[in-house]
DNA sequence: ATGAAAGCGCTAACAG
DNA sequence: CTGTTAGCGCTTTCAT
């Protein structure tokens, strides 16, 4: 069934198959978008004459026409690389494509600067909405996003000054539930490890890690002097582990708040002498089970599923409400936590 | 500076800025595209008019009038939420980027069936060009893209039957490095657990396993009887692991072939009885080295931003010349390589 | 069941 | 420096 090549100049366009198939551009038009009030026959033909031609509706004119500006949603991420974010890209993905439409995705490196950039070339580009894990300082060119009609759902962190959709997991209770189990263990002197300490997620984390410990009786004060933050790379997470393990009174557990800075931590554990302090991560990640590391479990599929679906909802002009959607997270004990204060957890 | 919106009903149009700057159609074209030969006091004028109304062009008139048919670069993977791909994904994205390109991603989930759909509904929406980490058993589709113009390059897995251009590992060196390794630290009985057969990757590697070993005296019929393949998750990965240490004459080594097989292998050590067999994994990963674990390590990243390279060229009309590029992969010691048969590499 | 004409919003000639 | 005239490829009336 080789179908002979035309002379590959220009595409064929709905007239030449018109044309070919001897009839005019609106029965053409009809046949190939299989709209009713076309004969049996001439529908085969039409359709025969644009395999031939090798035929391809182009959109843009098709789109135009109907008054659409495109078949993309955007989404922009942290950083496509990061597991997290590529789950997330994941789930959007997977919802987008059963309606039809398209993902765009981008990654800010957690840069304001870029996130602008990267949005109002999206907004240029027409996409039909936007997800984002947003910096938070780039508000403006959201609005202006929203403005121009076009809806902006935000995932992972909640909108800060937007009124906007977003999905998020519940950071403070997965914190609190991370560090009580650190303390029912028996531990006092549980250290936080965190992100960029302007962070919503950071700061619901932190939160929740203080209540834990207020609740159990340990002063705030005593437990800040436990707390590291800003650390948004394992590297870097690393480092202020490995400066909270030679204090003078060190931690003897650890929530570390996500999953780059729970690797900086165990790459810190390995390098140092001393006793491996119990722990206990936010997010999951591969390998845990084998290293016996106890974490806060979500599922980042599912977090872009429901972000795709609030954007695919405000798409049928539907007024963002502010709604916050909260994902729940859940522990996951495989020894790390458990450990006694002193005593390594790893073989 | 609140700019009070317009009663949002149709969005403005060039017509409605020309009108609004007293200009005519054409000049507030020339302003807002930043063409030259308009007044400055003219420009402003239309900056203004435009912004008043939230103007914003529509891109799909522009690009149909222009004859582009659109702005994106498909790319089609097995997994997003696989690192490999995501960090393929994100250097296709890092380059397209800095050519005012998009990207559109879509997860194969490594079935045929939806690799054709993708594919096609990417040249239904005509995307510029496709980059494609095939399965191989679409080509026709693939095929029909190249036919109609749309340059394809494949990543990670060479073209099959099209004629195309490729960017490759060095899988065969890699694996034959990875044996060769196990074999210079006393190993004899070394095992092989690989991905589905089917792909060129894993054959390749297979074939540098196999090339190590007969160098080394070992018989083929032998060594086979210590390859498993077609296992494309952990968990399968793992289940294969604990059959081949559990045989009679268990490899005191292991080449696992890919990340996913890597980390169920080191599932299985866990869940074994048996002393671990010394260990060299295909793809670097997180925590390999808390874990120790030697590597076969490439840069995915860089490979993607060389497949969109290769993309970005073949959109200056260049006929595709079947090239594959191949990257080099490079051996990280960690340890695990190196333990005497029968001695276990973990602490 | 089919077709003719109009025009989506924009840019590319070609004037002035 | 600015404006006028076409028309990209398609879908949408409104005929027939």
């Amino acid at each position: 069934m080789t179908t002979e090549q035309p002379p590959r100049t220009t595409p064929a366009t709905l007239v030449d198959v018109a044309e070919r198939a001897g009839v005019s551009l609106k029965t053409a038009s009809r046949a190939i978008n299989g709209e009713p009030h076309v004969a049996e026959a001439t529908r085969e033909r039409v359709a025969k004459a644009a395999s031939d031609l090798g035929f391809q509706l182009n959109s843009m004119a098709s789109l135009l026409k109907r008054g659409i500006r495109s078949n993309f949603i955007g989404l922009v991420t942290g950083d496509l690389a990061n597991p997290f974010y590529s789950s997330l890209a994941k789930g959007v993905e997977r919802e987008l494509r059963s309606q039809g439409l398209q993902l765009v995705v981008s990654s800010t490196d957690e840069s304001a600067e870029r996130e602008r950039r990267l949005v109002e070339e999206m907004v240029a580009r027409q996409v039909r909405a936007l997800i984002v894990v947003s910096t938070l300082e780039a508000s403006e060119v959201l609005q202006g996003a929203q403005d121009r009609g076009i809806p902006v759902v935000f995932v992972d962190r909640p909108a800060d000054t937007l009124v906007a959709d977003s999905v998020v997991l519940d950071n403070r209770e997965g914190a609190r539930m991370a560090t009580q189990h650190l303390l029912d263990a028996g531990h006092r002197r549980v250290g936080f490890v965190g992100d960029f300490s302007r962070l919503p997620t950071h700061r619901q984390r932190l939160d929740g890690y203080l209540e834990a410990m207020a609740q159990a009786g340990v002063d705030g004060d005593e437990a800040r002097l436990l707390v590291r933050e800003d650390l948004h790379d394992a590297a870097g997470a690393r480092g202020a582990v490995l400066d909270l393990l030679s204090l003078p009174l060190p931690p003897t557990a650890l929530f570390t708040s996500n999953n780059r800075v729970t690797i900086g931590a165990l790459t810190a554990f390995r390098a140092s002498e001393a006793v491996a302090p119990a722990l206990v991560g936010f997010d999951d990640f591969d390998l845990a089970d084998v290293l016996g590391v106890s974490v806060i479990t979500h599922d980042p599929v599912d977090m872009g599923s429901q972000a795709a679906k609030l954007a695919l909802e405000a798409l049928t002009a539907r007024a963002p409400r502010g709604d916050a959607l909260v994902l729940p997270v859940r522990l996951i004990e495989r020894g790390s936590g458990e450990a006694a204060p002193g005593v390594d957890w790893r073989r």
